[in-house]
DNA sequence: GTTGAGCGTT
């Protein structure tokens, strides 16, 4: 899509990467190409976007065949104004494959760079980190997390079973209330009748497209679908010393 | 329709 019709990654040997910062979420890459080429010779353009929405996260990549004409557009481009907002140029980092990058040059696996770049990290497990909520939360807005955090959503299946009823810690509840079920129960039929979306048979498939599956509804409501237990054979740790364990937990 | 610190893909 944004490799120019160009699946993957092209060709990264000596290739100097560039990370833009701060650029507005409709920027594309055909836009920071030709106000990156204009200083130098750009191998590639690349814009991390959502999986999801598809959206721009905010920042682009750019490949500069020379470090000169990196550096050069990096004092050219960095702080420019880009669609009303200023954007950062630097020097990428890492890598997409955790290569090692020198100033920016992707450089292919020196062994003498592998010494170096053990005592010029700085901070390698912060990145890790970062990485891995990435991936997991795919959040890139602190505002939108902060947004849904407000939100105490809940967990979709306690929703769900405050509607089925069907919960067996619940009932020590209910009994302790009684009347206030009963009541609770006529508002709930109440404003179930009075939700005019019932009328439409289309609105109710909205409501819940994925949720009340009868195929998988089963495992979904286990709240552990997948857990360590099914096959203790995989853990033959615990075969070789399934006695300790007790004495262990007891100290 | 929103957002704004940061580091990447078939």
């Amino acid at each position: 899509m944004s490799h120019f019709g160009r699946s993957g990654p092209p060709d990264i040997r000596d290739t100097y990467s560039l990370l833009v910062l701060n650029i507005t979420f409709r920027t594309t890459a055909d836009d920071l190409y030709p106000l990156f080429d204009k200083y130098g010779k750009v191998v590639d353009v690349f814009i991390p976007r959502d999986r999801r929405t598809g959206d721009s996260r905010g920042f682009a990549f750019v490949r500069y065949k020379y470090a000169d004409e990196a550096q050069k557009a990096i004092d050219k481009l960095d702080g420019r104004m880009l669609d009303g907002r200023e954007i950062m140029v630097q020097f990428a980092k890492y890598g997409p494959n955790a290569e090692k990058i020198r100033k920016g040059k992707v450089m292919e696996s020196s062994s003498k760079a592998r010494g170096r770049s053990r005592s010029r990290s700085p901070r390698p497990r912060h990145r890790d980190d970062y990485r891995d909520r990435d991936y997991r939360r795919r959040s890139r807005s602190r505002s939108r997390e902060r947004h849904d955090r407000d939100r105490p959503h809940r967990s979709e299946r306690e929703r769900y079973r405050s509607r089925s009823r069907s919960a067996s810690p619940d009932r020590i509840k209910d009994r302790l209330r009684g009347r206030d079920d009963v009541e609770r129960r006529s508002a709930s039929h109440s404003d179930r009748s009075m939700s005019p979306a019932r009328h439409s048979p289309d609105t109710r498939r909205s409501i819940s497209p994925r949720r009340t599956p009868p195929s998988r509804g089963r495992s979904d409501d286990e709240h552990s679908p997948r857990r360590d237990n099914g096959s203790p054979d995989d853990k033959p740790v615990d075969s070789r010393s399934p006695s300790p364990a007790k004495s262990d937990a007891d100290v």
